[in-house]
DNA sequence: CGAAATTTTGAACCGTTTCAACGGACGTGG
DNA sequence: CCACGTCCGTTGAAACGGTTCAAAATTTCG
């Protein structure tokens, strides 16, 4: 029911108004799949000449449409994705319809790293967009011979996990307030760490999956994003963009851990 | 407030009823370390005699009893835990105190295998019980010169992240008689993995900390367990012990997916 | 055995959901 | 260029599931 464009595959049938990848220009190496491989996996370091070179030999670089199924759950886990341009919502399904977003995927985002013989999610384009394809087989094989590349992918399946952790604590005990500020504050956090000023927030999708990303409904999205516009903490630029206005009071709200001590406000 | 026993750290400092850690009787190599090295981590293929030996030389073998501290969130990461006997729980606190226990560990599971610099969550032991530890550091070192076990440890965090992704969909998006019955169900599953008949299902920890594992609260928990019962799907054999009287009804509450089709109960 | 902790049950309360209606943005076609 | 339909977002009112508060029953443990 809740699947649309179930048919429309990710094939080699996306070929609109795609934004083309950031060139990586790490020590001279310039290029998309230089840019999914090395500088996305943080491993430009560790990954010598030799290896680039036979990465690059195992991507396939393609293109998406919003909408776009990249991958649907149950299927085999035959492809890995690293994500170069757009963004994709990762999700799982209930048999009646209910759906939760486990996550949202940017450039340099992977996709189908740390899976088994299937895929336990599904994944669709929220906007258009393109992305490095690996066989995992392919890919699985290269890791044996390159243990630093595999030690940085087992580092970055660390991260996931302790992500999923965050948000298992988010939906397990914080209140609507508290998850929608979180969720503003991670997406400035990453915008920040993409080089943004961590002022300007960009939300790619709708208040729906946002709900669905918070374990909310759109209407609760709704209304709790009006109240933090009111109270002066952000102020919305478009639908999907926003200032934050006041990041300490964002953070407070957030319910940020501030490990025990520091940051006192009252 | 609510963490009791700070003081009584990890050290050598259980020396209570701990029970013995089962053998491992895989290929005519038995002890406690091969037991939490090889056999648990499934391993015991990928991993030759001097593997084995070198592990063995990495382990120390501990006791814990029920409230001793393993790991606290924040710490430097130094250790990873094999659980070889008893229950622990896996739990991250806001500073308010709210609680989210993010998993329970068994016999066989890992504690801070996956984790970067420090420890991202707390660990206490529900029960009196044994693990083995190791160095992180030589671990990694080990792990280095033996990608085969780097492979499974992969492997193995992958499964740790689709089972967090299912707590995410459990959070985000069931009821709380959905939550239980999945809990439930996947004891069971987990005690017929372990050689039990998965009829019975044990219960090691408190109805709060079932309840802070499934977002919910201890009132809610005990209401929605009596409808179970009341219902005849579970009988309570102790307050800490039940069987699953039926267990087509309980994975149908659980609300797996079944794939789409079959199972159709009505 | 007695005190403390845990579990269960009841009743009132509340945050979020549900249901419903409205307004605005966007794309299509006349 | 405007009319129209659709999708998305916002807002309001009522309903509900789970929480909170309170107290009794049961279990655990010193």
């Amino acid at each position: 029911m809740a699947l649309s464009r179930l048919d429309s595959r990710f094939a080699g049938n996306g070929r609109r108004e795609a934004p083309e990848p950031a060139d990586c220009q790490h020590e001279g190496r310039v290029g998309p799949c230089h840019d999914c491989a090395a500088r996305q996996l943080s491993v430009c370091g560790v990954l010598g000449d030799e290896g680039l070179r036979r990465l690059d030999q195992l991507a396939e670089h393609e293109t998406f449409s919003a909408r776009d199924i990249l991958v649907r759950e149950g299927d085999p886990a035959v492809h890995l994705f690293n994500i170069t341009a757009g963004a994709v919502r990762v999700y799982k399904l209930m048999s009646d319809g209910r759906r939760q977003i486990v996550g949202f995927l940017f450039p340099g985002d992977f996709l189908g790293l740390a899976t088994g013989d299937r895929y336990p999610f599904s994944a669709e384009a929220i906007s258009a967009g393109t992305a490095c394809r690996f066989s995992r087989k392919s890919y699985r094989k290269l890791l044996a011979e390159l243990p630093d590349l595999e030690a940085a992918l087992l580092e970055r399946t660390s991260d996931e996990l302790a992500a999923a952790h965050n948000q298992i604590l988010l939906l397990g005990r914080k209140t609507a307030v508290e998850r929608l500020a979180t969720f503003l504050a991670d997406l400035a956090a990453r915008g920040r760490r993409a080089g943004g000023d961590g002022k300007i927030v960009h939300l790619p999708m709708t208040r729906a999956e946002i709900a669905d990303y918070l374990g909310l409904t759109t209407e609760t999205v709704s209304r709790v994003t009006t109240r933090l516009k009111t109270r002066g903490v952000i102020r919305l630029l478009t639908l999907h963009s926003l200032r934050i206005e006041n990041p300490r009071e964002l953070a407070r709200l957030a319910g940020l851990d501030m490990g025990g001590a520091e940051a006192g406000d009252g």
